[in-house]
DNA sequence: CCGAATCCGGTTGGATACTG
DNA sequence: CAGTATCCAACCGGATTCGG
């Protein structure tokens, strides 16, 4: 079986890997964070993600609950959406690991030079 | 261009995704974290992970500086891994994660469940 | 303007066999 | 015991095109 297992365990953090491990969706939950904000100005501001991929974040993070999607009834129809209580919550979490990001990366950086310049792992 | 993109964006929760974002890496670090460990024996209890996908991930690991590689000059040779400080304060950081996914996995996975009844999904 | 469907190249990662 | 090397299938995700 090739690529990631996707093995349905039960263990809560794969749950929660499987989204957070996605960085489009991390970008998304960013951004998000800062308020409302409709498809195209996403895909804009996220720079790098395609469409298709939004569409696919954003339909995965409705399903969890983490964002709210509102169609306005405008002329031409726009699509609004906005971090639900759980992805508020979520987005806490993540600013936690966000925190140690960068706190920890100048040393991750040294290391990973190090490990890189040494003779033994050509 | 296929895959995960890989863009060395000085952004560092990009660099944490890349790590913590693996699901082995996570349950090396959460098995680690119970003690020093060798290879066979993480081997046999993260149940699932292949022995190349263990060295790639250790591998990973070491290189960030997040575990430590010790081989003890012992008979059949034997290898210890254990956490650094680094990965101590990333198990802490993940440890904020998984109580997120522990208190909202029920919430999830009933949300999940009507989203996939919702009948304009298909 | 929002999104779905199709195509397809590149990477991931499992299985297996081999080395020190 | 602790890995490395090769092979190959599955998946991811970008580009493009079409629908609502």
């Amino acid at each position: 079986m090739g690529a990631r297992r996707k093995l349905d365990y039960d263990c809560p953090i794969r749950d929660v890997l499987d989204r957070v491990g996605d960085a489009w969706s991390v970008l998304t939950i960013l951004e998000l964070s800062k308020g409302p904000c409709r498809f195209n100005a996403l895909r804009r501001v996220i720079d790098g993600i395609s469409q298709r991929m939004l569409a696919v974040t954003l339909r995965h993070l409705e399903r969890d609950g983490l964002i709210s999607r509102r169609v306005l009834p405008t002329a031409p129809p726009q699509v609004e959406y906005a971090l639900t209580d759980r992805g508020q919550s979520l987005h806490a979490a993540i600013g936690q690991l966000n925190g140690w990001a960068v706190e920890h990366q100048p040393g991750i950086r040294a290391d990973r030079a190090e490990y890189d310049a040494r003779p033994d792992v050509a």
